[in-house]
DNA sequence: TATGAATGAGAATTCATTCAT
DNA sequence: GATGAATGAATTCTCATTCAT
């Protein structure tokens, strides 16, 4: 697959165009099963237009991919957090946390179909998981470590964790939140996200073990 | 989509066969991108015998689906972990949680290709996550409100979550380690399993908010 | 191009049929203009099934290269003309240069379609000139050679001629025969064959240069 | 194809270039290989550019074959020609023919590109062969008939050969000569082409017969 | 029943030509 | 005039599906 260099390089209003319609359309069917001919009629151009800005349909992915790694890596996974930590200071750990979700879930909320067609590729290509593992994960990671270290010093979290399993397990809580709320909607349609964030917060933070004492908090 | 009866008629050794040959294929390269000459090919019959069997490619699709639903509802999903619970009297909540991890793991890895295809392709079609709710989610989450009733009863977990916060922790937990694992090897390379089930058990279990007392479990 | 082992591989008849619509195809409007519907329905077979016997539409016309060597080298370039000059002891020189360009000439139609398919490519790709070269050009050179050899040592030809020069100068007679019959037909209708030949040969033999004696033959 | 009227009507600077661009194409890949695109960018103009100058791509063909016949019929065919039989009086034969071959191939040199296009494209369309013959064939063969009276005359060449096929003869071999110069040159490289050009003469002279006294000639 | 050659509908891609700027 | 983006018809190629053997 090779993901070129994930420069911001300007696109063309047509270009730009051509690759919403495609992520709707991969998006909605995976990369295989839509056809460059449902792309340009959604797109509102020719199908060879489609050609004049992709040489072939792999390289609308490769566009779509190299946006969604950008997108994600700088402005949105990091900076957003970062704001957030920043702005923590005083806070208890219980409104950052909740904060941080309520963000990333907005975040994902609006980049879904993009996110969609990213992992689900990466599921099969190993090369758009390199490129994830590169361009997102090793940062937010990264980042995400410098306020773990800060927030432990500061007594706010344990600190016989290491980063990466406090880094998991948020991320897997907030995951099945996606799924939940992106797949099975009409399953367990979720009314109150504000109570719903509250509890799993309140799981990250303490845990389904029993609670020993009423003092502690 | 639409998923027939799961109840589980007996396959022809050929059958099966086609339906291993695909499920590889289909785990490796999605649905659209398997092409039914490569599966004829891999389940070594001609490509028109693959036309006897199902009537279409997609039938195939739906044949895997069927199978992986009867393997995972009734078998594995349920008893499995039934057995786990019913062995459990007397156990420490850690030791539940690890041996409940250890064996979901075990499972996933033991069906990883046929999970794959149920999960990308429940991404693309409701009705393939209508499916997996009815026959997996909603069963196993009935099974484990049981449990944790119970639990909670006994003190061993708080009394205050509801089990779905539970099973979704869990859920996310684990989901995040089997990618890691089976995606993000190169990255992660787990080497101590037994630690790392540890550490995943013990944030589970007590959140990531610093713990007061030595006293605790 | 890479035209590969000039093995005589057996044709299925189709493949047969195909490569034979192809001949005649590509020989009227070029490789480049033909279409492979056109191909198909030529040769009375669905355009898909082209496809099995040939991989791209390239592949067609390396087919073709490599039917045209083998016909031209083994078969017919050397082997007919060792006949001749087998059968040669004690016929004069006219008679073997009239029953060799005869020979030619009668080749030549019988195969035009296909050589000229196979030119028309040389002049454009350098790898079909160096596989025209190997298989027939060099071969028939070397043949050629040896006969002159032996001619010379005969007396019948002139001995301070290299074979490569008087090669050259029956096959550009010929060449022009060719093109005279193929091309300008009606701009230049041969009615009488063998006054045609005659004259030819008497050129081939004596040149233009005014000759002295009566004598000659 | 239909060539229309060969009148050298003047081409603008930019029609030129195009013509200019689009031989040095057609000739290396031919005309249907051949894009307008390249055409366009080895010219030097928008693509756009081209169809102002000529309504369709075959109009640029025809534009080249114009030039062509213009060419190789009037100022360079016969006119050059003409000079050395002019300039002939008193010269032997041999020093004669070896002029015309020097000219013929420097001819052939410098417009080979355009030659290759025009002939390519007579082994397809019948209307070309027929403009060739027309524009080319016809007059050259005329002078040269004129020529060979003369030459006749004067006791210069044979008089039992009609100038057709001393013609034919000696095209033949300027035709092979060019070919191994133009496409063989890695396999036939020519050192000397004096000593070529002499060997090429005395076969066109005197044939390949054995030369029956030392006194003739 | 099993085969695999044949099919043809449909997919990706190319490219001459048009036309608004 | 010149441009080059846009077009869409035509072309190559793919592949699920059929069917005679």
């Amino acid at each position: 697959m090779e993901i070129p260099d994930m420069s911001d390089t300007k696109l063309s209003e047509k270009e730009q165009r051509i690759l919403e319609a495609a992520i709707h359309i991969f998006s909605e069917k995976g990369f295989s099963a839509a056809t460059t001919s449902e792309i340009a009629k959604s797109a509102g151009v020719a199908e060879g237009t489609i050609f004049r800005y992709f040489k072939t349909k792999k390289d609308i992915l490769r566009g779509i991919l190299i946006q969604a790694l950008n997108a994600f890596s700088g402005k949105l996974v990091v900076s957003s957090l970062e704001k957030i930590f920043l702005a923590s200071e005083g806070k208890d750990l219980r409104s950052i946390i909740r904060e941080v979700l309520y963000d990333r879930l907005k975040l994902l909320d609006s980049v879904f179909p993009m996110a969609r067609v990213v992992f689900t590729e990466a599921i099969y290509h190993e090369d758009v998981r390199d490129a994830i593992y590169e361009n997102i994960i090793s940062r937010a990671l990264e980042a995400f470590e410098g306020y773990c270290r800060k927030a432990a010093e500061r007594g706010l979290i344990r600190n016989d964790l290491e980063p990466q399993v406090i880094f998991r397990s948020m991320l897997g809580n907030l995951g099945i939140l996606i799924a939940q709320k992106m797949l099975f909607s009409s399953q367990f349609a979720i009314q109150d996200w504000d109570k719903e964030i509250d509890r799993m917060t309140d799981v990250i933070l303490y845990g389904i073990a029993p609670i020993r004492q009423p003092d502690h908090e």
